[in-house]
RNA sequence: GGCUGGGUGGCAGAGUGGUUAUGCAGCGGCCUGCAAAGCCGUGUACGUCGGUUCGAUUCCGGUCCCAGCCUCCA
């Protein structure tokens, strides 16, 4: 069985055949860390988190990295604003972004570089691409000659020409071609700044993953990740720049971009008021909930977050976990391993609504068997295809009795069960019924069971 | 204007050249004191106009509409 994903690059589907099957490299575009992540920030951690969970599913050696961005306008700006160090803003905004992406079940990758670590290899970086005849500095600047390489555009399918025509690109006067970008920026003494051939400066965007790439993955990796908006400019430089530093080895073979994620199919933005962060979502539902919602569409796709979206990732979660609930006291059929039917579907460019759907059969198969052997095997497989969506991996009493406003007593919830029961042992329905109401207004449903009765909270 | 990607049943959302997506909601039934959960059954769905085909929602072309990118952006 073997994976296949969509490449941006040549805008098809395609087998996965790493370099080196026993080093498989993979780097995502991680956050600017200069405010809380928001929704959108949140799909791309997830999305390739779950290529990275689905690599190692194929492959024993997955080499993950995603960046941390430390250094950047936005963060001066930010730090100016609050009249506090940078390092200040940076450090708090990259412990925010860990504590909320590990709240939606993203693992830590296994190498995160952050640009301000990374100085000495940018500099050399930029110096080779000067050699090369790639780059020129000009006024404490130095850019990167796009007309000096001929395959610019490939990613995005545009080509230069068109690019410049019509563009708002503000051409400064020091450079040679108005597509020219920035390797590295002077810093007046106020800013950020490290020493350089060129003066003090710092460095731009693009140059930053490069660099990061080659010094922690190499040369050429297998996958590269990012949203789509990245696609341009900023892939396509990083392609530029690293392939001109490399010979024009390619810097990546297969290139995977995720969809964006919409509000009331509008782009999210601070302009439209419409950001949706992360933490206010984790204050109204699980973060499990959240991490759903996020794969109840391909990825590739654009993703129409709303309230309707996460209850019914909600509602999914309820069954599968109601179905592990019923199987509580069977023993998972070893080895633990998702179904054919679910790596199929995750095989197929991850397409996670199918995966899902596999799920949900697996999860009204268990509910109507009575084989012991079935539903042992039934339930390894549900627990392992979640295990991959990141999903279904905690106590299903904890899930039913996750109470997000911390306000319910369990005991005092038993103790009214208790009450109830005796009720219905007495033939009392009418006390019955009121006690339930009363739970029912506290947000606890039960359901009645021939061994005993069960409670969950809505 | 250029480049991407879309338009599927009440909602969300996969997929396929002829046969059930899946979940939620609805309807009928089983179970239940009644419910809930679970189980069983239940839906003239594929923007529009042409073309290819024995047959197209699925391929091709036109057209309308939507979103994103072309400027910092996941």
């Amino acid at each position: 069985m073997s994976l296949q994903l969509y490449n941006s690059l040549t805008r098809r589907k395609e087998i996965f055949e790493p370099r080196d099957p026993a080093r498989v490299t993979m780097y995502a575009c991680g956050p600017t860390v200069y405010n809380p992540p928001h929704i959108g920030n949140a799909r791309a951690a997830v999305v390739y988190d779950l290529l990275y969970r689905v690599l190692m599913r194929h492959y024993d050696n997955v080499v993950y990295a995603r960046n941390i961005t430390d250094v950047d306008d936005k963060i001066n700006a930010a730090a100016q604003a609050e009249g506090v160090p940078i390092g200040e803003v940076t450090d708090r905004y990259t412990a925010v972004y860990h504590g909320d992406v590990a709240a939606l079940g993203v693992l830590a990758p296994l190498i995160e570089p952050r640009a301000t670590a990374h100085i000495a290899p940018i500099i050399a970086m930029i110096e080779r691409l000067i050699e090369k005849g790639c780059a020129y500095a000009a006024e404490g600047h130095v850019l990167f000659h796009v007309p000096a390489f001929a395959d610019y555009g490939a990613l995005s399918g545009r080509a230069r020409e068109e690019m410049i025509a019509g563009a708002r690109v503000e051409v400064a006067p020091f450079k040679r071609d108005p597509a020219d970008f920035v390797l590295w920026k002077p810093s007046p003494p106020e800013l950020p700044g490290w020493d350089s051939p060129w003066g003090r400066g710092r460095p731009g965007w693009h140059i930053e993953c490069s660099a990061m790439i080659e010094q922690h993955l190499g040369t050429s990796i297998d996958i590269h990740g990012g949203g789509n908006d990245l696609k341009f400019p900023h892939h396509e430089n990083e392609i530029a720049q690293s392939r001109c530093a490399h010979d024009g080895a390619p810097l990546a073979r297969y290139w995977v971009h995720n969809g964006f994620v919409e509000i009331d199919s509008e782009k999210m933005s601070k302009s439209l008021g419409n950001v949706l962060l992360v933490r206010d979502l984790l204050e109204q539902h699980p973060g499990e909930a959240i991490r759903l919602a996020l794969l109840r569409t391909k990825y590739r796709e654009p993703l129409n977050w709303s309230d309707a979206v996460v209850a019914q990732a909600k509602a999914q979660l309820d069954r599968l976990y109601g179905v592990l609930e019923r199987l509580a006291d069977v023993a998972p059929a070893a080895p633990v391993a998702p179904s054919p039917a679910f790596c199929a579907a995750m095989d197929d460019d991850l397409n996670t609504p199918q995966a899902l759907a596999v799920l949900m059969e697996l999860a009204g198969a268990a509910n109507r068997s009575e084989d012991a052997s079935e539903r042992a095997r039934l339930k390894g497989e549900l627990l392992a295809g979640g295990a991959e969506l990141g999903i279904l991996q905690q106590d299903p009493a904890a899930w039913f009795r996750h109470d997000a406003s911390g306000a319910l007593d369990p005991a005092a919830i038993e103790r009214l069960i208790a009450e109830r029961n005796a009720a219905r042992s007495a033939r009392d329905w009418t006390a019955a019924d009121r006690i339930r109401d009363e739970l029912a207004a506290m947000g606890v449903s039960i359901q009645d069971g021939a061994d005993g009765t069960q409670w969950r909270i809505e």
